[in-house]
DNA sequence: CATACTCTATTCTCTGTCGG
DNA sequence: CCGACAGAGAATAGAGTATG
């Protein structure tokens, strides 16, 4: 759960964002919301992993132990499997469609956000490209490398996100990535916005709990 | 179990390049 | 030559994971 209640943050009167504010209770309280904000990126790759086909390992793509279906293996069950690789050339996501006439493997790096790193977009191509190659003489598929900002519904922004780095082919939306793995996305939406409730009221609430923003509060009676 | 490393988001600053 | 822009790096922060 992405709920600012179960993190922890910096509760010290040294953080930064004490420093902002000069109150301790309040730099802690965003403090908070920065961690939920960070813990709802791993979270995301959960969900997407819970709905999805994920009963197959990557030792049986190896070995070629499989029925026609989809399937979706994440960076971590790949890290358990016996395709030994440098470390962090993983990308997040490996979807298999396996059909009669079709064998393909969709190599995805995920991103929660809607724009990309440009800084690391360079060197995120170049690994995931290694990964390809890797990857392509461990398996009988044919490969493709994709780059998906969940919460992009236009191709051609995160195209533009990456300086023009990637094609559209290896872009995907979060849209594009459901439909691939049969996954409801706006289920995967629904599912993250269901703590926001929970995190709008308990923020509000230890803002006002807060000594110096209720004494503040009260000299803005007239607002309310 | 502690430590080191990588991930996430975001902002600021410095530097270099391109075009008018 | 100067401004606009792009990119790199550093900084703020914690979470998560791998490993000795």
């Amino acid at each position: 759960m992405a709920l600012i209640e179960e993190r922890e943050g910096r509760r010290d009167a040294n953080s930064g964002y004490s420093r902002v504010f000069g109150n301790q209770q309040l730099g802690s309280l965003i403090s908070r919301v920065h961690a939920t904000s960070i813990s709802a990126g791993n979270e995301l790759e959960k969900i997407i992993s819970s709905l999805a086909n994920t009963s197959i390992t990557m030792d049986d793509i190896m070995d070629e132990n499989f029925s026609e279906g989809v399937y979706l293996i994440t960076k971590n069950a790949v890290k358990k499997s016996k395709l030994k690789l440098l470390s962090n050339l993983e990308p997040d996501l490996l979807i298999f469609i396996i059909e009669n006439k079709r064998r393909h493997c969709y190599i995805v790096e995920l991103k929660d956000g809607d724009n990309f790193d440009t800084k690391k977009s360079s060197g995120e191509k170049e690994n995931m490209k290694k990964f390809e190659s890797h990857i392509s003489k461990k398996i009988q598929f044919t490969t493709s490398i994709h780059f998906c900002c969940f919460n992009q519904d236009s191709k051609h922004m995160i195209v533009n996100g990456f300086k023009g780095r990637i094609s559209e082919e290896e872009a995907l939306t979060g849209k594009e990535l459901c439909e691939i793995i049969n996954v409801d996305f706006y289920k995967v939406v629904s599912m993250r916005e269901k703590d926001q409730e929970a995190n709008f009221k308990f923020f509000l609430d230890s803002l006002v709990e807060i000594p110096q923003v209720s004494s503040y509060l009260k000299t803005k009676k007239h607002l309310l």
